[in-house]
DNA sequence: TGTCTGACTTCCT
DNA sequence: GAGGAAGCCAGAC
């Protein structure tokens, strides 16, 4: 693997999200070692913006609650990607987010 | 070159 | 139990 850098394994982890599957960012900052760097996942989200194989739709804040969805182009955009993958929303919130909520640190490998 | 901000989380009071 | 402050690090001004 060539994710040397912090950027790079967040957009590593993010990639291995299942579809209709949801994570937080401080699931996968605790998965990179870094559970205190929380903001730095959100900031990576931002950097990889313009990324479509960086699913940021599917990382949200630890209350399931789409926080960056105004970074999203459409004010819904972020909502509709997560419907259309069979993730119900409701009032920026996703439903059952104990349900769909994917750790990285459960389901990929820790030991690099 | 230095300071501030940012899509969050966790600990302490 | 609830609220506030600190911490992480990189990009922008």
């Amino acid at each position: 693997m060539e994710e040397e850098n912090f950027f790079e394994k967040v957009y590593a982890v993010a990639r291995k999200i299942p579809s209709g599957r949801v994570t937080s960012y401080g699931a996968i900052a605790r998965y990179l070692g870094a559970a205190r760097s929380a903001r730095m996942v959100g900031w990576a989200m931002n950097a990889c913006n313009g990324r479509e194989d960086v699913p940021a739709h599917r990382v949200v804040n630890r209350k399931g609650v789409l926080t960056g969805k105004h970074h999203f182009e459409g004010t819904n955009l972020m909502q509709q990607l997560l419907e259309n993958e069979g993730v119900e929303v409701e009032d920026n919130q996703i439903i059952d987010f104990d349900i769909l909520f994917w750790d990285p640190s459960d389901e990929l490998d820790t030991t690099e």
